[in-house]
DNA sequence: CGTGACGTTGAAGAAGGTCAACCAATGTGG
DNA sequence: CCACATTGGTTGACCTTCTTCAACGTCACG
């Protein structure tokens, strides 16, 4: 029997690093108790392990859970009538990926992971009974669904108004920023995982031409995007051609500019 | 002193009207008590008239109040470094345009009056005080917020996969579909004021390129924009052509559909 | 009756898409 | 361990869509 506990354990205590993460996202922005942030790392939860290319959610499916992403990426995807796709939203590690299901729980867009990516399960019903003991829980986590909205809005005018180079330097630089990558001045690595025909989708492009524009970085001495991982090469040049200013990302909120609003500490 | 007295009293009914409207469009989601209702209907809001191409929320300013569309339309603003302007999103009477405000007082776009728009502003610390004392009410605002999402997502597939003509039918769908139109299946008539240069900035197009397709969607016998109004003469051929799908907007989610999750009734 | 904002049109060019072929890496079954 | 299939990446030639630039038209308003 030992082993089997022992495998318990671990599994209890992996779910409440990954929860850990999942709070720390909101601690950035939000000010939570020490009783709320126990109610979040207490929440149950349960993991699972998505294939590249699978949906996991459907168009118009109702789910009873939110999903945390632990590793790997997740995309949310629509499509027009010709069966193009669009990726409109990328969701990494420590993200909810669709946490505003608590309270709109149709899907309106299907979620696939991108390539082969665990997630962490997390019950509306939890989520629920956290919210209506602690109001301030409730907003912490409306805040962080307007983080995604306005990265949604970015995303906008990135294949709004910007062209094939400038779309995916700033994709690329998104995601570095996102993974807190060290974005040093000088090269860096990231690990990726998502092919030219992911990419293509997220920027609204063929994979054909997401081809040429990568060799194209490559060529200039920014980027090296592989299969497998990005190597960076010059953090300052990519950011000046993809027009990228990590502010609404909300990343480095200040210690005094969290909020809690709706109720008092 | 009468007829101040009157002048007044009419304020007070006509801002009682338009958050009528605002509540309308958040019981038309959500199921809040009488007394809930009450505390909406009973903020307090003072009207104001936004002149056509002026911002009224700039950039990263910090707001202390939202803005309800009264009349009008407002459009929210990104730009690139080149200056191109994108539209990412299009508030309409009724809505709320920054409700995201409340638990996010940092703007991260900007709001302009499209037209000439009157909106009522509604401060902050008013509606804190009303979600502090009812969080059903948090969860009905944070539901809109979601739709609003949602409607965002819809944006970036029509931008990223559409062709001008499609983009621009959508357009047209969408807003018709929201300002409640009688989309009957012939043809309809509806307000509009917006020029092709902000029809352009939100479709990601040229002013010209637009110009050229509203002339062709006006050959094809579908929809004839003009400056003050959009006659549309074929709507399902419209629908058709912008592979328009109401469903994301959800207007009409039944009555038994309507959600309260977060703190019983 | 001018002036400015908006709409319209044409000609030329650039960005990106389409089609098609081929390559490289990985995995799989015999 | 090899033959083959599959998936993803690479490249070229050609074509379409949309942009750019520039001019001119038209309507409303002071």
């Amino acid at each position: 029997m030992l082993p089997l506990a022992v495998g318990v354990m671990n599994m209890r205590h992996a779910d409440r690093l990954d929860l850990e993460r999942f709070l720390d996202r909101l601690l950035s922005r939000s000010i939570l108790t020490d009783a709320e942030q126990e109610a979040i790392l207490d929440l149950p939860a349960h993991l699972a392990e998505i294939k590249a290319n699978r949906d996991f959610v459907g168009l118009r499916e109702t789910v009873d859970h939110a999903s945390l992403v632990v590793d790997g990426m997740i995309g949310r995807f629509d499509q027009n009538r010709n069966g193009l796709r669009q990726i409109t939203a990328i969701h990494l590690p420590g993200d909810m990926a669709n946490l505003h299901s608590v309270v709109q729980p149709q899907a309106t867009s299907a979620l696939q992971a991108l390539s082969i990516t665990t997630i962490l399960r997390v019950p509306h019903a939890a989520i629920r009974t956290a919210t209506a003991e602690f109001p301030a829980i409730a907003e912490a986590l409306w805040r962080d669904c307007m983080v995604d909205a306005a990265v949604l809005s970015q995303w906008i005018i990135n294949v709004g108004r910007r062209d094939a180079q400038s779309r995916i330097a700033h994709l690329l630089c998104e995601i570095a920023t996102r993974l807190r990558a060290p974005t040093v001045s000088g090269s860096f690595t990231f690990r990726f995982g998502v092919t030219q025909f992911q990419v293509a989708d997220a920027a609204g492009l063929t994979s054909v031409h997401v081809n040429r524009v990568l060799r194209g970085l490559r060529e200039q001495g920014l980027v090296d995007v592989r299969k497998t991982e990005v190597r960076v090469l010059d953090w300052a040049g990519l950011v000046a051609v993809g027009e990228f200013n990590k502010n609404y990302l909300q990343t480095e909120i200040l210690p005094e500019e969290r909020l809690r609003i709706l109720s008092p500490a």
